[in-house]
Formats: structure tokens, C-alpha cells, sequence
DNA sequence: CGGATGTTTGAAAATAGTCAACCGAGGTGG
DNA sequence: CCACCTCGGTTGACTATTTTCAAACATCCG
């Protein structure tokens, strides 16, 4: 049941990392790219719609998303689905499934899918010969940990609308961050389904709450592609205040 | 608008620790041993109500709990509070306030609490000498991780009864495993209300909802004590499946 | 006794979910 | 070329859940 196609060999080398090259990720020392570059084997490609990994599997691998989206989700014996979070460019993958035994979550494609495959032994030798890449990896534990108490509040707290608003403005802040957004303007492989799941709405209730915000005029968003037109505005619907992120490690 | 009193000084030293004695935590070796026992530099008591943390706080330190209860939690700005979990002895506070450079939440003592003090500047000798502890730290990590999930999951997914069946379930659990619970019996330091602010409920409904499920049969809770009375009934409130958890670190 | 905290209740109002269609774009096969 | 799918989005009517408001009640404590 664990057919996966083989994996790509090595398309594009770490010297020329397109996420190193991107703003607001920050710089290694030599000697932890040389690490790095030793450590990354392989690309591994998921079309959209495929399972980077599902639940209770076990993995000896982590990921770097190189390019796309991915989701991570859960579902309850009777069907019903939970999207815990989304993943972009420089997003860690695997951590949790290969810290822990086995996986907690579904990790499925949005998009085609490129990732960059570190096997996970490599993560001993990190932890033995690289404090600094060590402290990375705890922050983007810490980092993931911070998203989920922000979403946590979101579905305990705020009203339909507020959360829509909250899951639309967290998901261009961060597409914005990984270089996704050109003006204001981002392609989004997300439905309004998936939004649901999101959220913990239903569906139907989804698309009322949208038509609602969308008459307000803070964002834009057909054909897959979404364009912010106030973020102030769409912050206020948020009940969420926007601060500039710092500079953040990846892998 | 910082004023806390000055710690304790040590009264449990490291190698009597009474968690390290509770089965299902992992041992240490010497080494670690030895240098956690440098690390730790007081314990410090925060009194019931009292916080550890404030949202925006930044910290110079790390705590572990060896006594009593907390929670963790977010507040919007019009009042609404979300709790986003719990803390009980052998867990560890305050590694994202000290990764990242402000809390994203407070911390609140349920009980009187008994923390052991770690200084944020020995978890950069902790990753550059410790390998085992480093990795250590990414579990608790990842095990934060997980927990939230499955929180994001019951508020998302859940109906009023089984979030709550599944928030008491957890509780009782995770005490379990931190030896609070004698003969499936256990003193409960949580409120109504707490209950209704973890999952995301009003507090008429979550009253209303738990009388329905106390009717059931799988718990009594009364006086702050709470006990289990059918496992597995609870689960299947719960829409939960309950499996064994492997041993934990802890610092 | 009077306050504070925590629990419980009933009734009305608001929010969210379910059911059942329909629409439009894109793709496929005859 | 067109019939026929599927998928994603949209709508209205109805039902169910959840919140809000308002008031009691119980216990503990100074």
C-alpha cells in the first residue's frame, strides 16, 4: 500500500536554493550549507492531489517545500475533515511523524508538489554537530506551535466571518513571505471547500460568510487567484493585528 | 509592571527530582543529568491566578513544571478568551516565548504552581554540547504540536458534547500519565468556565451540554474531583481513539 | 451577614447546518 | 459537434445548534 514513484534525482542544488535567495529567510554559515547540501538526497515530486504522507504512516524522511502548496488534515472515523494548516516554500515537513513514530496527520498536495527530501538520520548528525541548525528546527516547532494557537483561537473565538477573514489574511501573509505575491495579487490553489474544513464551517455556510465579506471590499478572490485590496480593513474583519515578521531559518 | 518576587531558593534538588521518578518519563544519562542540575538556578512559585507569562512578555527563562496546574492563553482584544492548553508537572513552559522574542500567550497558574528555572542562555550550551536533550526539546516540540492539532480538530469537527468529553478525556490522560490520578480518581483544578473557554462554547451551553453527558455515566465530576468511570464509554463520547503513549523527556 | 465565585435554569434570539437544487466552466467520448 | 460528466460555486427554505440575557442558588470566607 506504499507505492511511491522513485525519487527525482537533484534538479535544483542547494547553492542555488531558490528559498535562500528569497527575502526574509535567513543566511547559512558555510559550513552548515555544506551540511545541508550533503544532507538533502533527493527531490521527491507529489502531483497535486497526492499524499505527501497520510496518517499513521511512518516516514524516514523530512521535506523542505522547494515549490507549491500542501495541506495538512486530519479526518474523524465518520468522515469529517479538519485542515490543521497549509504549507508553502520554505516549509518543514515531517518533523512531528519523524520525531514521534508515527504520522498524526494527512499531508496531501494542493498543488503539484516539489520537496526537498532529508533523510531523517541526518537530523542526528544536525543534532550532534549543529547547535545553530538545531536551534532552527526548534523554532520552526515553535513557529508551527504559534500558527496552531492562532487557528485555535480563531475556531474557538471568532464569529464565521471573522474566521474566513483571519484564514484569508494568515494565508496571504504567508504566501507573501515565501514570494508568492506579486502586487497584491496571488494564485491560490485553495477552494471554498477546503476553506470550510479550514474554518470548521459548512460549506454552504462558507459561501454565505464570503459573499458578506467580499461586499466589504478588503479582498478580491475568483478564478483561484486572490488579490488583497485593504489589508487594514481586512485585519479589522480579522480581529487580528498584522506585525512584520522576522527573519526566519529553514532547512 | 514587572514586578515579581525574587525566586526561591532551590528545595528540589535535580537528582531527587520527583518527576524523574514518575514511570513513563525517559532517563537520563549522567552527563545530561549533571548538566541540567547546573542548569536549573531556582524554582520559582507563581500562586493560583497568578501568571507565569504575559502575552508581549519576553523572558530570559525556561520553565519546567514540578507542581500544580496551568494554562496557557490568548485574549482578543474585546475580551473573548481562548484557552489553548494545559500544563501539568514534567511539562515545559515558555520555549516559544524564549525561541521567538515576545509570548504569543499567557500563562496562568490554575493552582499553586512549583516551577523549576531554567535560564534561556543554557539552551545554546544545551544544543552545542547536548545532542540527546536538543532533540529532546524538538519532542516536546512536535508533542505541542500534535496536541494542538487534535484541539483544532474537536473545535473544527466536534459537537458541543464531544468537545467536551474529548477536553475532560485529555485531561484526565495526560494527568494520568503525570501520576496525578490515584484509583481513576483525580482533583481537577478547572472550572465551568475554563472548560467552556477551552472549547470554545459559552458557558450555558457547555453546562447544559455536560449535564447530558454526566447522565451517560462515563465520569463524575463534582467538588473538583473528577473520576472515570468507563473509559471507553468517554472515548466513544468523544469520538477519540485512546492509545498507549511511549515514554516522554523532559528538562 | 455580604461578597465573590461557580453552577444551574428557562426562554428568546442569533448563528450555523442540512437538504435540494441549479449554474457555469472544462473535459471526454461518441 | 454535442451530449454528458464532474467539479466548484451559488441559492433558498427549513431545521438544529448555540448564544445571549436574566435570574437563581450554593458554597466558601472574611
Amino acid at each position: 500500500m506504499n507505492r511511491r514513484p522513485p525519487h527525482s534525482p537533484i534538479s535544483t542544488p542547494c547553492v542555488q536554493c531558490p528559498i535562500r535567495r528569497m527575502s526574509g529567510f535567513r543566511d547559512f554559515k558555510p559550513k552548515e550549507l555544506a551540511f545541508i547540501r550533503s544532507w538533502k538526497v533527493a527531490e521527491r515530486r507529489v502531483p497535486a492531489r497526492g499524499f505527501v504522507l497520510q496518517e499513521q504512516e511512518t516516514i524516514d524522511e523530512l521535506y523542505t517545500v522547494l515549490d507549491g502548496w500542501a495541506m495538512k488534515h486530519k479526518t474523524l472515523p465518520d468522515g469529517r475533515r479538519q485542515i490543521i494548516n497549509f504549507a508553502m516554500p520554505g516549509d518543514l515537513l515531517g518533523l512531528q511523524a519523524s520525531v514521534d513514530k508515527a504520522a498524526s496527520h494527512n499531508i496531501e498536495a494542493l498543488t503539484d508538489l516539489t520537496l526537498c527530501v532529508l533523510p531523517r538520520k541526518g537530523l542526528w548528525e544536525l543534532f550532534r554537530g549543529f547547535a545553530g541548525l538545531s536551534y532552527d528546527i526548534t523554532w520552526l516547532a515553535a513557529r508551527e506551535e504559534h500558527i496552531l494557537g492562532e487557528y485555535l483561537v480563531a475556531l474557538g473565538q471568532r464569529t464565521a466571518q471573522e474566521r474566513i477573514a483571519f484564514v484569508l489574511l494568515d494565508l496571504f501573509l504567508r504566501a507573501r513571505r515565501a514570494a508568492l505575491v506579486t502586487g497584491n495579487r496571488m494564485s491560490m490553489p485553495v477552494t471554498q471547500n477546503h476553506l470550510a474544513d479550514t474554518a470548521g464551517l459548512s460549506l454552504v455556510h462558507t459561501n454565505k460568510s464570503l459573499q458578506k465579506l467580499r461586499a466589504q471590499g478588503a479582498f478580491a478572490w475568483e478564478n483561484s487567484t486572490f488579490e488583497l485590496l485593504d489589508l487594514e480593513l481586512l485585519a479589522n474583519l480579522a480581529h487580528k493585528t498584522v506585525e512584520p515578521a522576522p527573519p526566519r531559518p529553514f532547512l
